[in-house]
DNA sequence: GAGCATTTGTCCGTATGTATT
DNA sequence: CAATACATACGGACAAATGCT
């Protein structure tokens, strides 16, 4: 009884032995070696989508998963392009927009600015291995940066960028919780389905003085990273 | 065309009108309503489930879903038992046992014990409206505390057994993350499915010396908690 | 570029089991 | 005990994306 979990832990165990991009056998390959139906075999593939183990395509093949560990901790760069690099991965991030907007109230709250002012935002998308992971915005705070410096193509160097312009650059304090990815964010995801990410919000201050420099709000998927938080009390 | 996506939006919309402990109507309703197969009907449900929108119960129907918000942050108490009554909910603990049992490597380490070291472990269950929502265990550090003082019901009080033998209790360091309930969790849950659920170890340590008092870890369903976690780094 | 086989995505219809009320 | 409602499984059909020829 229960054909569909027997089908899981068979599985579980196969793709214990493989690697990560390995490709597991069809649908109408298991169909026949566990005698089930199309529909139980594919509701065990989607447990182990579920649990992240599995990546399936359409018209390609169901894949073993592959999925990078960020550390968060105070005391550490929150860098997931080092971490995917560290994980044999290739991590790229790209602007794919920059304006001037009317920010939102909270968000011109936490940069010193008066409700309803104009701030300069950039919106990045980023790629692990060539698929959208991770997505997001950056908010800067009036007269932080020159707008002719944002002619840059990744966003990695923004700090440096802050850096380069007579700041100090340090993060003040994060956020960090789960979530549902927003429609338009799952849309960059090239995804339908509720897509599960990681919600990461970050204020960045002048480590001379404290004033607000920019503040982040990203979405990455949760399929692709998982993250992990330390925190210690502050006495 | 996608039927299912649909259903999805429709019941969103009636969900965001409803309270939670509502009932949604039966998936025999859904049918009729739709024009849908049970099976569109089941899926549409599914996703809502996956995004804690709805909870299921076989016999009984389909209900919305109560989401306790809990806030990790280093300035404060994190305290799930405030949480959930500050929400309008009740929330009850259990000690579901207490023995001596060689820790586990690293906790050892962590606890200041040598390896393999005999340490006292508590085992409890945390229920948010009657319904097992929390569940994990307590190491004490040798010397901390006097197994005669374990015949205690609630774990809450812990921290004040703690401070009642003269030492003065606090959290070193804490480590959050997502996974899915290891077997012997998933049964305290009565679940069979991979449940999500937030992994949450702290360290707790004299304020008076830093002696490692205390490691915890627990398993909190994401389906009943929602956990942020702010953080600020240590300059 | 066109065509084709493979593979996953979606939906329909039906039957039976099991927990709740 | 009976009615209700969710859980699980079977079987079939067509659509859509991919990868190869």
């Amino acid at each position: 009884m229960d054909i569909v979990a027997e089908i899981v832990r068979s599985l579980e165990e196969d793709i214990a032995r493989l690697a990560p991009g390995d490709r597991i056998p069809s649908e109408h390959d298991l169909m026949t070696r566990f005698g089930a139906t199309r529909a139980s075999v594919r509701r065990a593939i989607e447990v182990l989508e579920s649990r992240f183990l599995v990546r399936r395509s359409q018209g390609a093949g169901t894949f073993v998963n592959r999925r990078i560990d960020l550390v968060l901790a105070p005391d550490r760069a929150p860098s997931l392009h080092e971490a995917v690099a560290a994980s044999g991965s290739v991590a790229r991030t790209f602007v794919i927009g920059t304006e001037r907007r009317a920010a939102p109230e909270d968000i011109a709250a936490r940069l010193g600015a008066a409700a309803g002012a104009e701030l300069t935002r950039l919106t990045r998308l980023g790629y692990i291995d060539d698929d959208p992971a991770t997505c997001g915005e950056e908010w800067l705070a009036p007269g932080a940066l020159d707008v002719a410096d944002l002619h840059l193509k990744t966003v990695e160097s923004l700090t440096e960028v802050l850096r380069a312009s007579g700041a100090d650059p340090v993060r003040a304090r994060s956020r960090v919780s789960t979530a549902f990815a927003p429609p338009e964010v799952a849309e960059r995801f090239t995804a339908r389905d509720p897509v599960p990410v990681w919600h990461i919000e970050t204020l960045t201050t002048d480590g001379r003085g404290g004033r607000p420099l920019m503040f982040s709000r990203a979405w990455t998927r949760q399929d692709r990273v998982r993250v992990v938080v330390e925190y210690e009390p502050v006495p």
